[in-house]
RNA sequence: CGGGGUGUAGCGCAGCCUGGUAGCGCACCAGUUUUGGGAACUGGCCGUCGGAGGUUCAAAUCCUCUCACCCCGACCA
């Protein structure tokens, strides 16, 4: 490809609306472009990256025995209501009406697409196992996209589904595409984590995120020092620690003066008490009843080991007027002594046995200090409801877990029945039994690889891809256009490589060194070689990796065999 | 949806407080000189100042409403 025949055009300034680094890159780069909030045009070098993750992906995908199609983006609300999720799935749900009034939606995800088609045509057990993927665009209208591609509302996604006639073999299907999705990550050149994950909404039981470790990440992981544990904070599961049995030294809670110290940290800094002392009061609406939920101060409560514990449809934090119903106080100074307006109270585990605590007094301005669990209030009951943290005990092992950041670009369901119940997704058994197909779903975020890959792989001029997901594997800079020598050797070296078929971007632009050596860290493509009037005249070219290592001069004669050797 | 912020040339911004001929840098076009890490000079092109309404002799500037976008939170296969 020639320069001046491509489209990337690349800004100097940053982009005011780009924040995370992929973004700011892909955007001055010249690989992407924002239409409106979330959705983006893909020029050309990114159109090419996209290629070249999505044929990683098929051939993992092929080679674990799935089928590529390519399913329909517009979908009719009829197998939505079907499946339950028209009324379940809310408005991050583009639904739509067409001429005739009908209903509609863009597809988010392809469960009941995908079960339609597979209940019409397999009807026995001889059919199975079948995994179909496709590689298409999705539509999630989310609240608030963010971060570029990171979380967008069009965004590109494999999604694969496997149908199996029992739970054994799916979850056989389940392995063989957690083995196909490490393949695929480690080829793209990823720093990942497979984590235990929450089922979410999709339901299911068993569940893994493929994460890449990012610090922009928006996700929260864990993973233990000494054995292979990983999950997200979310699923942590924690290991209730011995509960305290020391005595307390006060007979009686205390009140103490905290005029407008509402905050845990405000309180602890104002009476020099560790955070760890504190016994934090959420007030929570749990499908419209009032509970209150107790934590130690400086651990954080975990909504949905939550929602789980208690079998709630809905949670959420209660506004300011529910806190005063419940409390008798504004908010920042509720406490579980006394009397509580809430159906009931429960602790995380961790609450048990404390003593000398400090809680909020249901009182405006105040705190009660020298509290016991037990002593002065009683729980109902107690759970594991905290997210988890740097250092907590590992569950499987004496190891202590680590907190890390990551971006989800992958991950695999097991299903179950769900959808094949509700859709009627059955076959018939070799005993003549009809049955459910038992299924799995699996998806990875094909353009979210592209900026969670950037995010891992940048420095301060530019994009560093890694050599599988570069859009181009070698960028030719001829330095002076105006030096035949240069431009013919710079051109023979172009023809020799394609013919190689090696992907060469020649720079054939009137331009300066200067602007060339920048655009082509831009780029981030992995070999630079650059072609100088000097070096020609003893027939040495110039050879750069983009990843951090020095020039290295190069006889011209052996460059193409040098790069053949790198690229194999 | 709650909180905060921004909309002025293709991009990044100043001007707004204190109303009076719409500016700067980059990019783009032409020319000259340059030519190994975003060249210099000269000339040139590009604006319904996000939109609507109002106040005023006069509005980018003041007022009201509205739309879009960004950040934090809530939300989220």
């Amino acid at each position: 490809m020639r320069q001046t025949r491509l489209h990337a055009p690349t800004i100097k300034d940053d982009p005011r609306d780009a924040e995370v680094v992929s973004h700011r890159l892909l955007v001055r780069a010249g690989y992407i472009r924002k239409l409106a909030a979330g959705i983006y045009d893909f020029l050309p070098l990114a159109t090419r990256t996209i290629q070249k993750i999505s044929n990683i992906i098929r051939g993992e995908m092929n080679r674990a025995g799935a089928q590529e199609v390519f399913l329909p983006a517009v979908q009719p609300a009829e197998i939505w209501v079907e499946s339950g999720r028209w009324a379940k799935y809310g408005p991050e749900l583009l639904r739509f009406k067409d001429r005739k009034g009908a209903e509609f939606c863009l597809g988010p995800t392809h469960e009941e697409v995908i079960v339609d088609l597979v209940r019409r045509d397999v009807r026995s057990w001889r059919a199975l196992p079948l995994n179909l993927y496709q590689i298409q665009t999705k539509f999630r209208d989310e609240v608030r996209p963010r971060a570029g591609l990171m979380r967008g509302r069009e965004f590109v996604m494999k999604d694969a589904y496997s149908f199996d006639v029992d739970e054994a073999s799916a979850l056989a299907s389940y392995e063989g595409m957690y083995a196909a999705y490490e393949r695929i990550f480690q080829r793209c050149g990823l720093d990942f984590r497979a984590v235990e994950a929450d089922t979410g909404a999709i339901g299911g039981s068993r569940s893994h995120e493929f994460q890449v470790l990012a610090l922009s990440g928006e996700d929260k992981i864990v993973s233990c020092g000494q054995c292979s544990y990983a999950a997200n904070v979310e699923q942590a599961e924690l290991v209730r620690a011995p509960t305290n049995t020391a005595e307390p030294t006060c007979a009686a809670p205390q009140a103490v003066p905290t005029p407008n110290q509402r905050t845990i940290a405000e309180v602890s800094a104002a009476l020099g008490v560790p955070e760890s002392r504190f016994i934090k009061t959420l007030i929570v609406q749990v499908d419209g009843a009032l509970v209150a939920v107790l934590l130690r101060g400086d651990h954080e409560l975990n909504e949905i080991k939550l929602k789980k514990r208690l079998g709630a449809n809905e949670i959420a934090l209660a506004h300011e007027g529910q806190v005063l119903q419940a409390t008798g106080a504004p908010v920042g100074f509720a406490g579980p002594v006394g009397s509580l307006n809430v159906s009931r109270i429960i602790a995380d585990n961790a609450v048990r046995g404390m003593v000398d605590a400090v809680t909020g007094a249901n009182q405006a301005d105040t705190h009660l200090t020298g509290v016991a669990e037990g002593r002065d209030f009683k729980v109902s009951e107690f759970f594991d409801l905290r997210l988890a943290v740097e250092n907590d005990p590992c569950p499987r092992c004496s190891g202590a877990l680590r907190t890390f950041s990551g971006i989800e670009v992958g991950h695999v369901f097991y299903l179950g029945t769900k959808y094949s119940e509700a859709m009627k997704a059955t076959y018939l058994d070799e005993a003549g039994h009809e049955k459910p197909m038992v299924m799995g779903c699996y998806g990875v975020g094909v353009t979210r690889i592209m900026a969670a890959a950037i995010e891992q792989n940048h420095d301060e001029n530019g994009i560093v891809w890694p050599a599988a997901i570069a859009p181009f594997h070698v960028h030719v800079l001829p330095l002076q256009m105006n030096v035949p020598e240069v431009v013919e050797a710079a051109e023979a070296l172009y023809k020799a490589l394609s013919d190689a078929g090696i992907e060469v971007l020649l720079d054939d632009r009137e331009e300066r060194a200067g602007s060339k050596f920048k655009d082509a860290d831009l780029y981030g493509i992995p070999w630079r070689v650059a072609i100088g009037a000097r070096g020609v005249k003893e027939g040495i070219v110039e050879l750069k990796p983009r990843r951090g290592g020095e020039v290295r001069n190069v006889p011209v004669a052996s460059i193409v065999d040098e790069l053949k050797a790198l690229l194999a």
